[in-house]
RNA sequence: GGGCGCGUGGCCAAGCAUGGAUAUGGCAACAGCCUCCUAAGCUGUAGAUCAGGGGUUCAAAUCCCCUCGCGCCCGCCA
C-alpha cells in the first residue's frame, strides 16, 4: 500500500497518472520552456496571478535581456497556453480552461479525487489538546484541539500514517487538589464532573485563605513515589472529567487515540533510568540535578527531595513517541513556547534526536472582560458553546424552512462545523477575543457560508437530468464566462494550497481557501446557469459543479465542517 | 529588565516564509437584485499614512534596525 519513495515531492510523479501531476507538470512543463529563453529562470517567478490581469505570470525583473518577445512564442508553442501578453515585464498567460477541468475531472473520475497524492510511510504523532482534566473544556482551550485535529486530518490526507496523542498531567498541584477536594467534601458520592469542579474551585478557595498547601504537597510526594493505590483512585477520579472532556470533544467530531498518563512514566521507572543515563551531563545544586543549556540556564530536572519535575516526564513522554513516531507534532499554548524550546534542545544534545520535530503554538483565547479562568468560573465552556450555536443555527433553519424532522440533525452539524470554521480561520499566532455576537454570525466567512454554496452545487447535480457517464472526449468551448474560468483554475490550486498547508503546518489556509472557492462558486452559480442548457455548456459546467463537490468534500474532511444537502 | 509573538479601513481577518502590477475579503453602513438550479446568496457605493520612524532595493505590508502599544514567558509549577 505504502509507496516507498525518498523524495520528498509533494505530489505523485508516475507516466501512469498524468492527471494527478498536471498541477505540477504545468509548471514544471513552462518552466523548462522558459529557461531555453532565460536559463537562469527560477521557478518562484512564475506564479498564479492574483491582480486579475492573467492567469499566470511570468517576472522577468530579474533577468538581463529583452527577449520577451522570444520567450512569448516559446511559450505558445505549449497547447494549453491560449493567450501570451507582454505588459512590461511581465509576461501574461492564459490558460486553457478546459484543459485543467479535464486534469481534474479525470482524477476524480478514476481516483475518487483531486489531487491524488501517494501515500507516505511515515509515521506521524501530532499531540494536541493535553489540558489538565480538572475541569470542561473551555473555548480557550478548545483552539488548541481545533488545530491539531485539523492538522492530524491534513496529514491524513497527505497519505502520512498519522496518530493523535494526548499527554495526560495526573501528577501535579492541580490534579492532587481535584482529588484531594473529593475526598475532603464528597467522598461517599457518585463523583460527576459538576461534583468534582465545584470540590475543586472549593479547595482552591480555602488553600488561598488558609496560605497552607501542607495536605496537598503531602499527596503529592505520595504519588511521586509511586504509591499504587493512590495513584489508582486519583486516576478514577481524573477519569471522569477526561471522560467528560472526551465527549465535549467527540460532540466537535474530535478523535484522540492515545492517552498517555503521567503517572506511567513515575510508575515504570522509566523517569529514573532516564535520569541516570543523564548522570554525565547532569550537575547538582544542593540535592536538586539540572541540566544547563547552551545560554547557561538551568533546567531542573529534580528536586531536592529528589522527585521529579515535569520537564523529565515530559521528556519520557517524547521518547516514548518518538520510538513509534518518524515526526513528532505538538500543538501547545504560547504559555508554553520557551518550554518547547528547551525540550527539542534536551532532546538533540543528549538524546541525538534527529527526526524531524514541531512545536504549534497557538495564542491565548480571551473575553473582553479578560483571560478565561475555569477556577474562577468566567470561561465560556465547549457544552454552552455548541448549545447556543447550535440553539441559533436551529431557529435560522426553522425560520428558512419551516419545522422538519431533519432541521435537528442538520441544525447540529452546521452549529458545530461553524464553532470549528471560525476557531480555526484565525491564525495560531494571533490573540483573540471570543464575542458571541461574532460566535454567532452566521453570514461572509464562516462555515454555514461554505455549506450553502455546497447545498446550492449538490441540488444542480441533483436537478441534472443528463447522464454523465457518457462523457465527450472533448469539452465545449462555447460561452465562457468569466466566472466559470475563474472558479475552474480556483479549484486547480487546491493541491497548492494542501501541501502549502502541509509545509508550514497553517490548516487554517484551507479554511481560508475554502470561504474563497465557496465565494467563487458562488459567482458562478449567480451568472451561469447549468441546466437546462444547450447540453455541450450543460456537460461542460456538471463537470465544473462536480469537481467542486469533490473538492468542498476533500476540504470539509480536513478542517471539520460536516456537509449537509439541505438547509 | 530580558526573551518569544502580535499590530493591516469603524470592527474582525487574509497576504509576510520565497519583495514585484491599482493591499484581498468579511461584519457594520448606504443603494440595488428573487415569474430563473435554495436570497444563509449576488451586485454596487463609501471607508486604509499596512502602529510610527529609519535603512536595503529598480521595487517593501512583506527583508534589516530603532521606537511605541498589546499578549505570553522568564519557578526545585505543569
Amino acid at each position: 500500500m505504502y509507496s516507498q519513495t525518498t523524495t520528498k515531492n509533494v505530489f505523485r510523479h508516475s507516466n501512469d497518472y498524468d492527471h494527478m501531476l498536471m498541477y505540477q507538470n504545468i509548471h514544471e512543463k513552462l518552466t523548462s520552456t522558459i529557461r531555453k529563453v532565460i536559463p537562469e529562470f527560477k521557478e518562484e517567478d512564475l506564479s498564479f496571478d492574483k491582480t486579475g490581469h492573467c492567469d499566470l505570470t511570468v517576472r522577468t525583473f530579474r533577468y538581463k535581456g529583452d527577449n520577451m518577445e522570444q520567450l512569448k512564442s516559446a511559450l505558445l508553442e505549449e497547447s494549453f497556453v491560449k493567450s501570451a501578453v507582454v505588459e512590461g515585464k511581465y509576461l501574461n498567460l492564459s490558460i486553457d480552461s478546459n484543459f485543467l477541468l479535464s486534469i481534474m475531472h479525470s482524477s476524480i473520475s478514476t481516483t475518487g479525487q483531486y489531487p491524488d497524492v501517494f501515500q507516505d510511510p511515515e509515521r506521524v504523532s501530532v499531540e494536541h489538546t493535553s489540558i489538565n482534566p480538572t475541569g470542561p473544556i473551555h473555548v480557550g482551550r478548545v483552539r488548541n484541539s481545533i488545530i491539531g485535529d485539523s492538522i492530524s486530518r491534513l496529514l491524513k490526507r497527505f497519505g502520512y500514517r498519522v496518530t493523535t496523542q494526548y499527554f495526560v498531567n495526573d501528577s501535579g498541584k492541580q490534579m492532587m487538589s481535584l482529588y484531594l477536594a473529593y475526598e475532603k467534601y464528597n467522598a461517599n458520592k457518585q463523583p460527576t464532573p459538576e461534583l468534582l469542579l465545584d470540590g475543586y474551585r472549593r479547595i482552591y478557595r480555602e488553600m488561598e485563605s488558609s496560605g497552607s498547601e501542607a495536605e496537598v504537597e503531602e499527596m503529592i510526594k505520595k504519588y511521586e513515589e509511586g504509591d499504587p493505590v493512590l495513584i489508582n483512585k486519583v486516576r478514577k477520579i481524573a477519569g471522569v472529567m477526561l471522560d467528560d472532556i472526551k465527549n465535549d470533544l467527540k460532540a466537535i467530531g474530535i478523535k484522540i487515540d492515545d492517552f498517555t498518563w503521567e503517572s506511567d512514566f513515575i510508575v515504570s521507572g522509566e523517569v529514573k533510568t532516564l535520569i541516570s543515563s543523564l548522570s554525565d551531563s547532569i550537575k547538582s545544586e544542593g540535592e536538586a540535578k539540572y541540566l544547563e543549556l547552551n545560554d547557561g540556564r538551568k533546567v531542573f530536572l529534580t528536586r531536592s527531595d529528589g522527585s521529579t519535575l515535569y520537564v523529565v516526564r515530559d521528556i519520557a513522554y517524547h521518547m516514548y513517541k518518538l520510538s513509534q513516531s518518524d515526526w513528532l507534532i505538538t500543538v501547545l499554548g504560547e504559555d508554553h513556547s520557551e518550554h518547547g524550546k528547551t525540550l527539542t534542545e534536551i532532546l538533540k544534545t543528549h538524546f541525538d534526536l534527529i527526526k524531524r520535530l514541531d512545536f504549534v503554538f497557538n495564542a491565548f483565547v480571551s473575553l473582553e472582560t479578560g483571560s478565561m479562568s475555569t477556577r474562577k468560573g468566567n470561561a465560556v465552556t465547549l457544552k454552552e458553546l455548541i448549545e447556543k450555536t447550535y440553539e441559533k443555527s436551529r431557529e435560522i433553519i426553522v425560520e428558512k424552512r419551516g419545522e422538519k424532522d431533519s432541521n435537528d440533525e442538520i441544525a447540529r452539524k452546521i452549529a458545530i462545523s461553524a464553532i470549528r470554521f471560525n476557531i480555526l480561520k484565525v491564525s495560531a499566532s494571533k490573540a483573540m477575543i471570543f464575542r458571541w455576537e461574532d460566535a454567532l454570525d452566521f453570514n461572509g466567512d464562516s462555515a454555514p457560508f461554505v455549506i450553502y454554496s455546497y447545498v446550492r452545487a449538490s441540488n444542480i447535480i441533483k436537478k441534472s437530468e443528463m447522464n454523465m457517464d457518457n462523457e465527450t472526449s472533448s469539452i465545449s468551448d462555447k460561452e465562457l464566462a468569466r466566472e466559470e474560468r475563474t472558479l475552474v483554475l480556483n479549484m486547480y490550486t487546491y493541491p497548492f494550497i494542501l501541501s502549502e498547508a502541509v509545509k508550514n503546518l497553517k490548516p487554517e489556509a484551507l479554511a481560508n481557501y475554502a470561504f474563497m472557492l465557496s465565494k467563487t462558486f458562488n459567482d458562478f452559480y449567480e451568472k451561469c446557469k447549468v441546466n437546462d442548457q444547450d447540453s455541450e455548456i450543460t456537460i461542460r459546467r456538471l463537470m465544473t459543479v462536480t469537481v467542486y463537490k469533490s473538492i468542498m468534500e476533500d476540504i470539509s474532511s480536513i478542517i471539520g465542517i460536516q456537509l449537509v444537502t439541505e438547509m
